[in-house]
DNA sequence: GGAAACATTGAACCATGGTTCAATGTCGTA
DNA sequence: TACGACATTGAACCATGGTTCAATGTTTCC
């Protein structure tokens, strides 16, 4: 199969066909050609640019980013600075976040503890933590 | 200081006022008294509630699930078992978002070793990775 | 030929977590 | 007493990434 409906390429990329439209919108998907009665009709390389959008996407960046990588896509300049500029952008983030999830990690793991110690005198630690949650989240909230 | 105009409750938080009202208004803050001239009076226990409700938003809850929590608070029926789904939950999404975070951080390394490497040659490795990122990217796809 | 499945459009709607606005009222200080 | 800083309200707006809707047209298959 070489050239998709709407509906064909949406299954293939398991995506709703509302998605792939939204897309189009967004000018992340190129119309391209019609059929006689008016419906899209999508190749190959549409369902790459999907693909490549999904997994973009699943890596964090946003669909402005994603709009941005695919216009530099047959950009004779080579922009490949501007490319790694937004890898290392959002590699940074991803650094830091997984960072901030481990202090929240930790934190949740406390706060599970607090609230079984606290649960066989029929208290909540938690709740009854929140006397003093400035020492004991502090960590946490530096993030973000 | 043992109580607080609007202002200062959310000066004292390190939060907009705007988010103060907010937060009021979705019920995770009790409006508390007023003063004669219609003002806001907050105590110190709403400063606490303010502050675990930041510390829970950097963990990850939703505003309904922190008004869950709060509304816990003072149910006699010490639910700790319901505190302690919450919390369980929210640790199971923290760990898997670590392992996916990892995930990605693993293909955005690759992405500017293909980058850098293809640069020499004028190329942009990445968007012309688009031919297979579906091979490339599987794994950042299997997520989410 | 007719029903079912699929497609078209623009516009409105959704969740989340807020922010901004305008019109108005109150407080503190000089 | 007047000025600036601060507060009040409801309503509208924002970004992000879509989804849903209604009214209509097209294809496919029996």
């Amino acid at each position: 199969m070489d050239h998709y409906t709407i509906g064909q390429l949406a299954r293939a990329a398991d995506v709703p066909t509302s998605t792939v439209r939204y897309y189009e919108r967004r000018g992340l998907l190129r119309p391209g050609s019609r059929s006689k009665g008016n419906y899209r009709i999508f190749g190959n390389d549409a369902l790459e640019r999907l693909w490549f959008v999904r997994s973009a996407q699943a890596a964090g960046f946003t669909l402005s980013d994603i709009t941005s990588l695919l216009g530099y896509q047959h950009d004779d300049s080579a922009p490949c600075k501007e490319v790694q500029d937004l890898i290392a952008a959002r590699l940074g983030k991803v650094v830091e976040q997984i960072k901030h999830l481990k202090v929240v990690d930790r934190m949740l793991r406390e706060w599970m503890k607090v609230c079984r110690e606290a649960e066989r005198s029929g208290r909540c630690g938690v709740l009854e933590g929140l006397q003093s949650p400035k020492k004991r989240c502090s960590k946490v909230r530096e993030f973000s």
